[in-house]
Parts: structure tokens; C-alpha cells; sequence
DNA sequence: GATAAAATATGATATTTGTCATGTTATCAT
DNA sequence: ATGATAACATGACAAATATCATATTTTATC
């Protein structure tokens, strides 16, 4: 396995702020992990005892809401840090992880990595920026899903994932989720997602070849209210 | 002015963590603050330049969507901290605080405290603790407002008035709220939250003498779905 | 205490969203 | 290839929620 030292995962998070002998010791510990498409990372409930970091691919995590339902809380991609709360508590976790892609993660267990917390304020200070960031995406999806409607929310994730995750050479949304994901990240009735979705089709914002979606009409998502 | 040595309030938050040394310090540069019912603490966009540590008196904190309406995101209460996300980031803030009572404050500025964020490790990893908690808190109240419908909510935040924040001595609920701000946590429109409330009034769940509410049948709203 | 303004209340109606039923298409293991 | 299974699609209807109109009550102000 290749070291964290040499690794360009590692501008994208606060393992950046680790200085060159802690990032030795943290690969050295470091254990490489391989989840396929639809696997489960970790459960709701489950005590993490380290934090992942995403090589490659996406995964979502959701919450089990009490009526059965699983809602998507955020899709984490590549240089994201999952598990940061298990760094500063013991509790259970309150989230459930699940690959959407074939990924490639790496484990640094908890116990490797407290210590910097506690003696290299640079180190901290990052996680917790990284924290307020989290927190401050969190009151932006709050009141997106309190206040907009489920037709503009599926129109807002289509563009956050072009956004952000980009397209293959013939357009397509490189992120490609089912029906029920997409129901599950925009909180609704996975009926309602594919009514939505195939009355965009019908309005030619978008088109579709299977799974793959592929947006066409840009601004007209933009409109949508 | 009191000390924050001596001030109880400092047992609920992360200035605990505090050394007497550091505490003497942070009294000696903090400002009291009053607020009046209705008074804007901060509004989104402004630069904080420091933490609020409240006394007394509760405040929402509210984010204003695209539609036009205020959301409220979280109530803050005595013993919390406002502003933490200012300690680690010049970036303005993204939600407005307004007080719902009469309220007490500290403000100590971002300079004092920024140091002993870097120096005293027990201090940070408090800091983030409570952030922690706050992602956790924000994740739930996504899922609740993805996937329980708006009675549901309603019953919920009078519950957790009630919980958190007590009633007085005839048993309606310390906090007084105008059915514009229930609305807006709930996230709903104020004619609807007002038709739940009466609804809520003519199954005896709840009673009202004006403004004031008193939670009849705990149970029952327990139970609304 | 009279008056204006704001908050609360309620009806009528439109729109959005959920639910159940059922059919079609795609996917996967053998 | 071929069933079996899951995913997708769509109609019909019910329920939840928003919107607009208009009273009524409360609160604030002079």
C-alpha cells in the first residue's frame, strides 16, 4: 500500500495538517479497505473506532427515520473524512454508510490518530473547520428540505451532482443512483421521484438511457419551482 | 459585572474547559449584553467577531430560504454558545439570531479565546464535542422534516418546549412562541400551523390563554401521526 | 379609551404529495 | 436463453398542505 506521505487524498482533508512524522505513523497503521457497489460501510447504532478516508468512489449516508424510511443525510466522495465524530465521541454512531459505487477507502483507527488531536492545534483546528462546514451545509439542506418543494429539490440534486461529481464523455452524470436513492435524498415517495423524473424527461430537461441521466436542459432546472 | 470564574452558566459549555488563568482572562475582556424580546442579535451575512454565551432569555436562529420565509434552525438557550463557527472561520455567518425573550448575554471576543483554542487541547476537543453534537442534532431534524408530516412536527416541537424548557407555575409553556415562529420551525405556512394548533385545541391535547400554551394530553400528542 | 395595526382564526379552493394497484421493463442467477 | 426478481412506470384516488379571502381578536400607540 502506498504511504499517506505521497497520497494527494490527503490535501483534500486535515490529514493536510498532520506533520510528516504523524502521517508516517498514521500509514503505518492504516489499513486499505475495498467496499463493491451496494455494500454497507457501517450501520446506524454501530461504535466506530477510527475514521474512514475515500480513495475512490461515493457513498451515502442515511438515517433511519421512524417510519421506516432511510433518508440520505449527505453523499461523501473522494478526500472526505467519514467517522470525524467518533474522533470526539464514544456514542454510537447516528448514521448509516453505504457504497453507491465500487470504492476504496482507507481505516485509520481512532487510537492512532487521538493523540494528534490533543498536540497539534493545527491539526484540530482543521478538523474542527471542517466540522463547521459540515454544520453550515447542514442548515442549508434544513431548510431547502423544509422550505422548497419535492419537484425543485430533485431539480437542485440533479445540479449538485453535475456539479459535483461531474459527467462521463457522452454527458451522462457520473453518479448514477437509483429511484429509490434519489426518493431517499430529496425526501419523498419513490413514486413521486419517478413521476418528477419522467415528467422532466417529458419537459426535455432531461434524458435518460437506463439508470443513466443526463441533463439537458440546465437552466430550465434552474426555474423550476 | 459577575466574574465567569463564578458564573454557573459556564458549567453548560465548552468554557469549562477553561483554566482559571484563561477564565480570568475572558472576564476581564467580556461584554454584557442585554437584549430585548423581538431584537436582532445578528443577521445572516454579518461578520462575527466572537461568542455570545447565553445567560438567559432563548433566541432562534433562523436562515432565510429563497422563497422569501424564515426557517428556524435551532433554539438556543441558556448556557449555549453562539458564534462558535466564528472561532474558526472569518467567513460570515449564515443564520440570524433574534431573541424570543427578554435576554442576558456575554460576548467575549473572537481575539481572547482564539489562542486557548491552539493552547489548551482540553478546551478544543470541547469545542468540538459540541459541535459534534450539534451535526447530530441537525441530522435529525433533517430527517424529521423530510419524512414526518407537519402535525407531526408540531406535536414534536411543543413536546420539546416542553421538555427542554419547561413551564411555569400554572403549566403552560415557558416559552412563548407567535404562531409565525412555530410555522417557521415547522417549516410550514402560518395559516396551516395556526389550523393545527386549533385542531390540536378542539381534540384537548393542548389549551391556549392568548399567546401561552398548556400541554393538556402529553400522551396523546405523543401519538399523532 | 379610541383607533390603527398586527396577530389569530376559519372557510373555500387549488395544488402538491402520498398510497395502492397494476403493468411494464430491466437485471440477474442459473 | 429463461424464468425469477427487482426496478421502473403510470393511473386512480386520497390525504396533506398551500393559497387567497375575509372575519375576529389581540396588542400597541397615541
Amino acid at each position: 500500500m502506498s504511504k499517506c506521505e505521497s497520497c494527494i487524498i490527503k490535501e483534500f482533508n486535515s490529514l493536510k495538517s498532520l506533520t510528516r512524522d504523524e502521517l508516517m505513523r498514521v500509514s503505518a497503521c492504516k489499513t486499505g479497505k475495498f467496499y463493491k457497489k451496494g455494500q454497507i460501510i457501517f450501520e446506524e447504532g454501530e461504535v466506530l473506532n477510527g475514521v474512514y478516508c475515500v480513495k475512490s468512489g461515493v457513498c451515502k449516508l442515511t438515517k433511519l427515520s421512524e417510519n421506516g424510511k432511510d433518508q440520505v443525510v449527505k453523499l461523501v466522495v473522494k478526500g472526505d473524512l467519514l467517522g470525524k465524530r467518533s474522533l470526539v465521541s464514544d456514542q454510537k454512531t447516528n448514521l448509516s454508510a453505504v457504497a453507491l459505487n465500487d470504492m476504496e477507502m482507507c481505516f485509520i483507527p481512532k487510537s492512532e490518530i487521538i493523540d494528534d488531536l490533543s498536540k497539534n492545534p493545527k491539526f484540530t483546528m482543521d478538523v474542527l473547520r471542517e466540522m463547521a462546514n459540515d454544520l453550515r451545509e447542514s442548515d442549508v439542506s434544513l431548510v431547502n428540505m423544509a422550505q422548497k418543494s419535492v419537484k425543485r429539490r430533485m431539480a437542485e440534486i440533479l445540479m449538485y451532482i453535475h456539479d459535483n461529481f461531474g459527467t462521463d464523455n457522452e454527458g451522462y452524470l457520473s453518479i448514477v443512483l437509483s429511484r429509490e436513492d434519489f426518493a431517499s435524498i430529496v425526501g419523498t415517495a419513490t413514486e413521486s421521484a419517478i413521476r418528477i423524473l419522467s415528467q422532466f424527461k417529458k419537459e426535455d430537461l432531461i434524458s435518460t438511457k437506463g439508470k443513466h441521466i443526463k441533463i439537458e436542459d440546465y437552466n430550465g432546472l434552474k426555474w423550476i419551482e
